[in-house]
DNA sequence: ATCAGCCCCGTTTTT
DNA sequence: CGGGGCTGAT
């Protein structure tokens, strides 16, 4: 610690570092304490990464280490790129060293290339992603005839990840594992997985931590050359390890015991993939002597909100327990809204923002976090309505997308001629009368001759198997793929991938489909090829894609935005709206039915992650009915919003009157199923146990403001646009291609070739070409 | 080989 | 309600 230039107290002293002089004391601990473990406890908003990135630098700047040799683990691409550039902002080009700072996933890869054959792989393996999964799990249940109604694949899938993510291998499956597929059967299962795998030079994504865990264990002359290398180790979002990592990094950790981890145990919302809580919760015991540091000095949170949370957070047990506090100036109470269902709650949000946005705040500052996608849709359909531009987070990935996965296919088999998988999935994309019972033909002969299939078929193509129609298009197929293998070497990835989308007919397919979603995969497969201008091999840029690729930039302009909860972790804005706390949405049906009191839990931790996104305000809402699966159906509030400090919240309706005279009503006309309908529930008829809750939390039934029809930034603006008429042929982001039928004001009705007959604002089509 | 119609099912999501 | 997957008819 003697080394650190000297304590900030001195004041203005020109020898402070930068990236010191910024931080308070615990912080500043954080970044001093760098040799033996170190828990970093850091609530919402404290500054976690500025921590993180400092003690970064330090380690660098005080030549305690060289940059290669620090291990720096983040989960998300997001988070290693974030940290890369702002630990760059201290050290500059240094940070170009850092090698090892990467999501588990892409560290767990690029230590594999080197050691693949420690586990019967070639250093050029691929990564397979859960769609190749599950086909190739289906695949495999079929073969074995076993019946896959009963046995799905997306089953076995899901245990399979489960057992990777707990270390485990088909050998280490216990009686009851083995149990939980297929009767018993899951060991055998799992390792015909693994087998195929091997013969296909494949990975999933949980094997890209397994396999190097199974070396470390195995080869103890690995492990040691990482534990030397290693001179420090540091791990964000501790609190989201699953028990792989965690027995990788303890391995790692081991000799030199350098280790900093960083997280949050109120902030743990990934119990459903794997993650341990109890990892940080014991993090002490594995590392005895570990230096504990409590960040708990909010800087993002006025103190209401801020005692919402804490107020929140506080019904959990099993907590390590922080108390957050912030000097910030007092600011509004939470707002809790009770509204009469879900359309008026979407109605009421879009008033909210289209208030603040009167009042200056920018559209960037405001996000509606939502427990489930499925709530995203009503407030897309109102924001469409009234013009209001928004985003919404999540959904497909880039690479998830299937003309994005089409083209990784094509250049999988050009880079991996035994990519079975990727042939697969493309020998049929476009159509080119490659079908189901040619595959089988193909499969067959494969397996005969011990072949991947793409040879296998070359083959095949020799003999009279398959119908001499087929045979000429596979026989086309497989040249075209010698053609582009042979450019491979000439062109750029970039130059060839244009190539093969083009002569592939892959491109003449999209075209011919004038839907709004083919000129968007267009669209994408361009920006995939001005993204691999940056690669010069095809393999380097594979990986990429498969593992770092995202896509939540392309910030264009200023828009709201909605996204789930989980989603909306470490990130902050203004103004935040959350919708939907209801006993049944949030907590959510599930997490109610199963999972016990640790689901619950975990619900509420997410509640608090959502409440302490908000800077300045925080509306919460919930509504007495709600259509879900199509039924409609009354709900009680949240028992959330029960548990808030009634002192920090400020509670509204937009119903008034008397609860004690509906509550008799109901009891009058007592009808134990009013709860579940399938039509609308009316003001006036409604009732039901849950409506009676909702009534004694503050509730009544008759409106005391129905919503201003109209009234929206829709019909202020309504100016027709002059460039188009009806009759004219239009494109809409949404629905794709259409004929104006009908213009009023600046709404247009349009029937959609697609989508049939909409009503829209104009600002959201453009004229057709 | 392709498509219409039927049935089933339905959190959260990163790599 | 709505999307995906599978079946059976062209």
């Amino acid at each position: 610690m003697s080394d650190f230039p000297a304590p900030l107290e001195t004041g203005q002293d020109q020898r402070i570092p930068a990236y010191a002089a910024v931080l308070n004391e615990p912080q500043r601990e954080a970044v001093l304490t760098t040799e033996g473990p170190v828990l970093m406890l850091a609530g919402a908003g404290t500054g976690k990464t500025a921590a993180l990135t400092a003690r970064l630098a330090h380690l660098i700047a005080m030549r305690r280490a060289w940059p290669s040799e620090i291990l720096c683990v983040t989960f998300t691409n997001k988070a290693a790129r974030e940290m890369r550039e702002r630990v760059a902002r201290h050290i500059g080009d240094a940070v170009e060293g850092m090698p090892w700072l990467g999501t588990f996933h892409s560290i767990g890869a690029r230590m594999l290339r080197r050691h693949a054959e420690l586990v019967g792989l070639q250093s050029n393996y691929t990564i397979i992603d859960t769609d190749d999964q599950l086909r190739l799990l289906k695949q495999l249940i079929q073969q074995n005839d076993l019946d896959e109604k009963r046995w799905p694949a997306r089953q076995l899938a899901g245990l399979i990840d489960r057992w990777k993510n707990r270390g485990l291998n088909p050998g280490d499956l216990d009686a009851i594992e083995n149990e939980a597929y297929a009767n018993g059967r899951g060991a055998q299962f799992y390792k015909l997985y693994q087998d195929r795998l091997k013969e296909l030079n494949a990975c999933d994504f949980g094997d890209l931590l397994l396999h190097m865990l199974n070396i470390f264990r195995t080869h103890h002359d690995v492990l040691e050359q990482y534990q030397q290398r290693f001179k420090y180790i540091l791990v964000d979002e501790y609190q989201d390890t699953n028990q792989v990592q965690y027995l990788w990094l303890r391995l790692l950790a081991q000799s030199r015991k350098n280790i900093c981890v960083v997280g949050d145990d109120d902030q743990s919302i990934y119990s459903w993939r794997g993650a341990e809580v109890a990892n940080i919760l014991r993090f002490e015991k594995d590392f005895p002597g570990a230096a504990v540091i409590k960040l708990e000095q909010n800087y993002r949170s006025t103190p209401q909100i801020l005692a919402a949370a804490s107020g929140l957070i506080n019904a959990n047990s099993e907590r390590l327990g922080k108390t957050l506090w912030t000097e910030l100036p007092a600011g509004e109470k939470v707002r809790v809204i009770g509204v009469w269902d879900g359309p008026e709650e979407a109605r009421r949000v879009g008033e909210e923002i289209e208030r603040l946005e009167a009042e200056g705040a920018p559209l960037d500052q405001i996000a509606i976090l939502v427990r489930a996608q499925y709530q995203t849709r009503e407030f897309e359909d109102r924001f469409i309505q009234i013009g209001l531009n928004y985003r919404i987070v999540g959904g497909f990935r880039f690479y998830e997308r299937a003309e994005i996965r089409d083209a990784l296919a094509y250049l999988r088999m050009i880079e991996q001629p035994a990519d079975d998988l990727a042939f697969e999935r493309i020998h049929n994309q476009p159509k080119r009368g490659l079908g189901a019972k040619a595959l089988e033909t193909m499969r067959r002969h494969a397996r005969r001759i011990q072949a991947p299939l793409a040879a296998a078929s070359l083959d095949l193509a020799d003999s009279d198997e398959l119908p001499p129609r087929a045979r000429n298009t596979l026989v086309g197929l497989l040249g075209q793929f010698a053609h582009w293998r042979d450019q491979s070497t000439k062109v750029t990835p970039s130059e060839l991938l244009r190539m093969v989308v083009t002569e592939s007919g892959y491109e003449e397919m999209l075209q011919k489909d004038r839907s709004a979603e083919s000129a968007g995969r267009l669209e994408n497969l361009s920006e995939l090829a001005r993204a691999m201008e940056d690669y010069e091999s095809l393999t380097d840029f594979l990986e990429h894609v498969s593992l770092v690729m995202d896509n939540d930039a392309r910030d264009d302009g200023e828009k709201v935005t909605i996204m789930t909860m989980h989603a909306a972790k470490g990130l902050e804005f203004d103004h935040v709206f959350l919708p939907g706390w209801e006993e049944g949405v949030f907590p959510s049906q599930r997490a109610l039915d199963e999972g016990g009191l640790a689901s619950l839990e975990e619900e509420r931790r997410l509640a608090y992650v959502a409440i302490t996104r908000a800077k300045r305000r925080c509306t919460i809402l919930h509504a007495a009915n709600r259509r879900i699966y199509g039924q409609w159906t009354s709900s009680i509030p949240s028992r959330f919003i029960e548990e808030l400090p009634q002192d920090t919240v400020n509670r509204e309706t937009t119903m008034a009157g008397g609860a004690s005279l509906w509550r008799a009503n109901w009891t009058e006309n007592e009808d134990p199923f009013a709860h579940v309908s399938t039509s609308r529930p009316d003001r006036s008829t409604a009732r039901g146990p849950g409506w009676q809750r909702a009534l004694s939390t503050g509730y009544d039934a008759t409106p005391k403001r129905l919503p201003e029809p109209g009234k929206s930034a829709a019909s202020f603006a309504a100016k027709p646009r002059t460039d188009i008429a009806i009759g004219a042929r239009v494109f809409h982001d949404k629905f794709g291609y259409g004929t104006v039928t009908d213009q009023e004001g600046n709404k247009l009705t349009i029937d959609f070739e697609k989508a049939g007959e909409k009503r829209v604002i104009d600002s959201f089509v453009k004229p057709a070409d």
